[in-house]
DNA sequence: AGTGTAGGCCAACAACTGTTGACATCGCCG
DNA sequence: CGGCGATGTCAACAGTTGTTGGCCTACACT
């Protein structure tokens, strides 16, 4: 029996994400990722065209912000860190934007544009004075990544090995403050 | 005239430097660096043996973690931001550090070691019940890290626009919170 | 002036990369 | 049964990378 399609280019695109997760735009071979599907590496090419266009196809992830107007205000902090905790542990998305962004200049400029067009405007009805919205979500954002990279990339054991409740307790009234304060 | 053998290789580290904390280890060619000297890429080899070593070199940064014991209590978090925005707008180490760090596991490891043998015991001397140590160092790392992140390698507009006091107003006392309360 | 050597260059290597086009084979449909 | 399109393989390409060894050449010293 052979594979539909569509089946072989969603294994591709599994095992690409994988790759991409795990080792970054560069050490992310096409060879690589064929071998994991075990498959030729011009089935690939013949799917996605070509590895930018892979890599791509694999990097399209929604962050899928909350909606923060219907809570109550004093609870958006932790509101914001068990989302994002849930978003990082629900697939390779993240880490994927986190380990490329960081030495790609295209998808670093991709993330300035989520974190703009996204995360902006959802502090800024927050808060009466919407000028201090984007330093509110810079800030907010260097929190939420700063214990995105040291947990999970870098894997810092202490961080590692603190719960989730520990997390939402310690960086809630940090978030809070930033967002809402 | 001819260059000092130590001269040459002075210059050759400098650039190994630039280029490995912008464009990260697999981006930055043996080639580009001895480019940027102009000189022949042989001459990188034979100075630093491989491109490995070339980078150990290059990465050699001391933290140069500052003594908070002398500090008053209420202000270890103001004086770990300042020297923290010190260091990494002072030379290109931490940008090596942290570019590299999050797609190449051997630089990771360095940075848990780092972590473990002189954040971890500075934070240590400041509080009585030192179990909880490790996961409050964890914590002034990740928005530490966080803020470096964003504001040095994705270049968030507004935490690039914010100044140096208005960093030290807002992440002073997440971490004074963080070490110390 | 002759010579040894430190500093530097050149050409080439093997390995790996993304990418391409020609060829094989399975299975459906007439 | 025969053919044809979809699925897949193979071999090779051109470019880049780290790395090597042989060669040149300016300069200090005798």
């Amino acid at each position: 029996m052979r594979r539909s399609s569509e089946d072989t280019k969603a294994l591709i695109l599994a095992a690409a994400r994988e790759r991409f997760a795990a080792d970054g735009y560069e050490r992310a071979t096409i060879r690589a990722i064929a071998a994991d599907v075990a498959i030729d590496p011009s089935m690939v090419m013949r799917y996605f065209g070509n590895k930018e266009k892979l890599f791509a196809a694999a990097a399209d992830v929604d962050l899928r912000f909350p909606d923060l107007t219907g809570l109550p205000r004093e609870s958006v902090g932790t509101a914001l860190v068990t989302h994002f905790l849930d978003r990082w542990e629900g697939d390779e998305g993240m880490m994927i934007l986190l380990r490329t962004g960081v030495t790609n200049e295209a998808v670093a400029e991709r993330l300035r544009g989520i974190f703009a067009a996204q995360l902006g405007p959802l502090i800024a009805a927050l808060h009466d004075d919407p000028s201090q919205a984007p330093s509110r979500a810079g800030l907010a954002a260097s929190q939420v990544l700063g214990m995105a990279l040291c947990r999970y990339v870098l894997r810092l054991p202490p961080v590692v090995a603190m719960s989730r409740e520990e997390i939402v307790h310690w960086l809630g009234p940090t978030l809070q403050r930033y967002l809402a304060e």
